[in-house]
DNA sequence: TATTTTTTGTGAAACCTTTCACATTTTTGT
DNA sequence: ACAAAAATGTGAAAGGTTTCACAAAAAATA
């Protein structure tokens, strides 16, 4: 009865999607196809229709898909249409800025605590919100009810403080520090690298991608 | 010249290979076979013997990879075997955290320039760089030879500057801002958005993708 | 030196994702 | 009311990526 295994490229089209919709909806549009669609994000009509297919059959044959019942449905799909309480531990750099990160509250990720370990920023406020000791993790975590934990910690603090997270059941970590670090299969972690995109760029840039052929 | 297309999937893991050849380098480590390589990486040794094999022959038989000589040959295919001129564009929160991210650095991408349009921010000092005006933005740009652009601006302010970007010729942009933007084609752009990687989060919670027990 | 073990490099197979093409359904126009 | 146009939903084809499996080469062992 496992559901069809759907990939993490349409999970990343279907926010796209979203972030569209919302858009005609400011605009009042009522409609829109999948050729249309398609065209603001820069994909083939056939892909957003085998997308969204996936998931149901949303649209009218000759018209298109109804805007704001897409929107709802995909909200629905990415498990957007709640809020989800978010610890965010390290409150340095990336920390503080991700705390004022406007984005995240917009989709209802609501960061209800912060940590450090740095006696001089605990107990200090961060947009209201007050830093709290990392001793004190575990409890906290489960205290607040926290479903989703963003590390944002020096590479070298980052395992260590992953385990306390799982050992309390957190199934879902976003890790913007720069190590591959281990957790459960049940565990979800993506990491967030902004030096490998920077990577990426370079790599395009001497290999002068942009313009070149395929195959051998 | 026989070029072929590389996936960037092959690219992101050529990234992650490099870090982890910088470690093994660092524990004196003389040679890695791909089974110990993928091992570290949470890869299969087929797919990393696959990746290599797309730039050349470098490792050799019964022994595996010499870890000094192939860190070096990723760099010099990845392009960061020599430093890069950046601009961050955007002194927010985003951007001044950017300022100060050590592994831009540790890479050979380094914060040349900074620019705000915001008065107040003009002039002042982020870790000894001064910020100019985006008025001055391509007279700057040219000026500096920088060859990559970090875009940390509000979504309503980015269309307009990634204009500026592109006319001076940069192209390569690393894009903040949560909107699609419009580049000509020989402009590669890579768009990070971190709220889209919780909501990737958000959709295996509420799909359960990952083990049903939990804990409590 | 000869044999066994290790490990690469690589075609071929398996698997996964995207695009195509078209029957089907609904809307629009006359 | 009917024909033409628009647009979905979806199997099948095409295209791409990963894994398999094994010959070849080098290292280790006896």
């Amino acid at each position: 009865m496992r559901e069809r295994k759907i990939s993490e490229s349409t999970i990343h089209r279907l926010s796209h999607y979203y972030r569209a919709l919302n858009t005609l909806e400011k605009e009042h549009f009522e409609t829109i196809s999948s050729k249309e669609l398609a065209k603001r994000e820069k994909l083939t009509p056939a892909q957003v229709r085998k997308d969204l297919s996936f998931f149901g059959s949303f649209g009218t044959r000759g018209l298109g898909y109804p805007v704001k019942e897409l929107k709802g449905r995909i909200a629905k799909i990415l498990g957007i249409d709640r809020t989800w309480n978010v610890a965010l531990i390290g409150v340095g750099n990336i920390g503080s800025a991700l705390v004022s990160y406007k984005e995240f509250q917009r989709q209802g990720f609501n960061i209800k605590v912060l940590f450090d370990s740095d006696q001089r920023k605990i107990g200090s406020n961060h947009k209201g919100i007050t830093v709290l000791d990392t001793d004190h993790l575990e409890e906290e975590l489960q205290k607040n009810k926290i479903e989703l934990v963003v590390l944002a910690v020096p590479a070298s603090a980052a395992q260590n403080i992953v385990d306390h997270v799982v050992h309390c059941g957190i199934k879902a970590i976003l890790n913007f520090a720069p190590i591959k670090l281990k957790v459960p299969d049940d565990v979800e972690i993506r990491t967030e690298n902004m030096a490998m995109e920077l990577e990426y760029l370079s790599f395009t840039l001497v290999n002068n991608k942009k313009g070149e052929r395929k195959k051998t």
